[in-house]
RNA sequence: GCGCCUGUAGCUCAGGGGAUAGAGCAUCGGCCUUCUAAGCCGGUGGUCGCAGGUUCGAAUCCUGCCAGGCGCGCCA
């Protein structure tokens, strides 16, 4: 509808410049807009405007010769003229009662385009490190890539969702230790539990569940563990910040020569525990995407990449682009030559790849894999990271524009329990046993994903009106209840008579709900485009709240026949709509509340 | 110090060059013998962080300040 409007103003611009009354300009910078008050009819123009200096007339003289200029069009009621030089276009009822019918016809296709055909995009999201529960950060990214992706699908994209599993570096052996060191306590030995290593009940779980299926082959007594280890350092009450950061590096180095003594006391039983370990942890990330919803195409795992020479072969091209030196015993990567701030670490001066080389691999694998189009969903914290991923793909690929990384800002909850390192931060799967995978999602989706969130959990788990994704849900529910109430009423809605009188939808109510309606397919493509389903979440509460308006003031059942098939027509219309926008931010549609 | 994000109603947030700045929660007042009151109707509440600038027009763009968050590892 607004293409068609736009096509018109071109047309009438377009004619004004052959008559002369226009200069050559640089065709249409101007834009048709949804108005915001009614009274200003359903579009608005700002042409006039924009164009009148060139024109070298004042910008209501221009509106009017505009105007003059349109063809002549069934969509259109009137066409005014308002304000500073605004051309306020007034559609007829009919062009919008025509919706309802379409609607129906298309079912959940509606606005829909499932082609694939505007090519293939890989979407990597959540890719939450294996070594603890997700937090309600990682819900964050979870709800968000799922909901663009379901938004991307439905806009013509070819969609591969994956997560990417860091199982590989120090984080996977640093969980491994810690479960072993868990197990060997409840195999009896009496050792201290460092103090950098993950501390949470889930570590105990995953040792006595290693303990029960493979027995105490992997005990060590706790003096040959700690034979010869240096004492861990403590930073005292008081400390000042930099005897803390000592003594957290410290800590850190601790941690790494127990490392060392595991791995030499286990041989390649370390690498059994770490697997068992991160099975467990992955098993339960998946169990918390399970019940959130959120589902891949593809888990790729960092350790089978390594193992299966991607970062080889990625770091060998670089090697032959001459974009790799060594210095200080590491090998750099030559990123700030391509928009970084500064060169990165590729193997660290002990021979051991960083996460940059494994991840950058990763991307040049995903384009190999035939994906144009690359998008990262990643916390904020990461923002720093973008610069040189974009600059290893670049130079492998020449090119700049192939990966998109969509940051989400931090999120933090309403009752200020956060957390990290800590072991008692609320799980995501806390979350959504306390408030439900609905309301956790919707809180989320209605925020923008550039906004610091602060989650109302309170609000979020109250059962009761108060909280806004009852509104949507129970707009589909009283639709729902409509129909199952004339079915016990027997009263039979004839689809095709409401079709023929859909010019009985004429109340200012029904303007406005057929005009909201008519919104959906601009709303999902500019979701789409600017991969923001907050959007789409705002639209959904506009749409029920002018169904529950409609549904106060007007009645369908007992409405005289001759409009209560057309009412029908339109509550079914509204109900196809609020069912696939809320399919596509993930949330429920229930037909009863 | 440098980079990125943010500052809009009491709270949580939409709006990101256009016409009197919006929503939810909170608050105050109305509406259930009639298709679900998890609803509707109405009221209170804002110098859009501050100061300049750009223009027909700035909450929106630019500059500078102030305040908060996050980064600036041979961690991942």
């Amino acid at each position: 509808m607004k293409n068609d409007l736009r096509a018109l103003v071109a047309e009438a611009v377009g004619a004004l410049v052959r008559a002369g009354e226009l200069p050559e300009v640089a065709a249409m910078e101007a834009q048709i807009e949804r108005t915001r008050d009614p009274c200003h009819g359903d579009f608005s123009s700002n042409v006039a405007m924009v164009l009148a200096r060139q024109a070298g007339r004042r910008p209501r003289d221009l509106a009017e010769r505009i105007v003059r200029a349109l063809p002549a069009s069934e969509l259109l009621e009137k066409v005014e003229i308002a304000g500073p030089g605004f051309i306020n276009f007034h559609l007829r009822a009919q062009a919008l009662q025509a919706l309802v019918t379409r609607i129906l016809a298309a079912g959940e296709s509606y606005a829909c385009d499932r082609s694939g055909q505007r090519g293939r995009i890989l979407v990597e999201y959540v890719s939450a490190n294996p070594t603890g529960p997700m937090h309600v950060g990682h819900g964050r990214g979870a709800a968000y890539g799922d909901s663009v992706c379901n938004i991307l699908a439905a806009t013509g994209w070819a969609v591969h969702r994956e997560y990417y599993i860091n199982d590989a570096g120090r984080q996977a052996d640093i969980l491994a230790l810690s479960v072993w060191m868990r197990y060997l306590e409840r195999c009896g030995e009496d050792l201290p539990h460092p103090r950098r290593a993950y501390p949470g009940d889930y570590i105990r779980a995953s040792a006595a569940r290693i303990l029960e299926t493979d027995g105490p082959r992997y005990r060590c007594a706790a003096a040959e563990v700690l034979h010869d280890l240096p004492e861990e350092p403590v930073a005292a009450d008081g400390a000042s910040e930099a005897e803390k950061a000592d003594a957290k590096a410290g800590q850190e180095s601790y941690l790494d020569v127990l490392l060392q003594r595991a791995r030499a006391l286990l041989g390649e039983d370390f690498a059994v525990i770490r697997q068992r370990a991160l099975a467990d942890q992955l098993a339960e990330i998946r169990s918390t995407l399970d019940e959130f919803g959120v589902h891949f195409d593809q888990w790729r795992s960092e350790r089978e990449l390594v193992e299966e020479g991607y970062v080889r072969t990625a770091v060998a091209k670089l090697e032959a682009a001459g974009h790799v030196y060594a210095l200080d015993g590491a090998k750099w990567l030559r990123t700030s030559a391509f928009g970084d701030e500064k060169d990165r670490v590729l193997f660290k001066a002990d021979g051991s790849a960083t996460y940059f080389a494994n991840d950058l691999a990763y991307h040049v694998h995903k384009l190999e894999r035939g994906f144009r189009h690359l998008m990262d969903v990643w916390g904020a914290d990461h923002h720093g990271y973008i610069a040189r991923v974009r600059a290893a793909i670049e130079m492998l690929t020449g090119r700049k524009d192939a990966l998109q990384v969509q940051l989400m800002q931090f999120v933090t909850l309403s009752s200020g329990r956060m957390g990290k390192r800590s072991g008692n931060f609320v799980t995501l799967k806390e979350l959504i046993a306390d408030a439900g995978k609905d309301a956790t999602r919707f809180f989320y989706l209605t925020r923008s994903h550039d906004q610091h969130l602060e989650f109302d959990v309170d609000l979020a788990r109250a059962q009761t009106n108060e909280n806004p994704v009852y509104y949507v849900q129970y707009a589909h529910a009283r639709i729902c209840s409509v129909f199952r109430q004339l079915r016990e009423k027997g009263i039979t809605w004839d689809q095709v008579a409401g079709e023929k009188r859909l010019n009985a939808l004429c109340e200012p109510h029904e303007q406005a709900l057929l005009s909201t309606l008519s919104r959906y397919g601009e709303i999902l493509e500019s979701a789409s485009q600017q991969r923001e389903p907050h959007q789409l979440a705002h639209y959904l509460l506009q749409l029920a709240t002018d169904y529950h308006a409609y549904y106060n003031a007007h009645r369908f059942i007992a409405a005289p026949e001759d409009a209560r098939d057309a009412r029908l027509n339109l509550c079914a219309a509204t109900r196809q709509v609020l069912r696939s926008g809320l399919a596509m931010l993930g949330v429920a549609a229930p037909e009863t509340m």
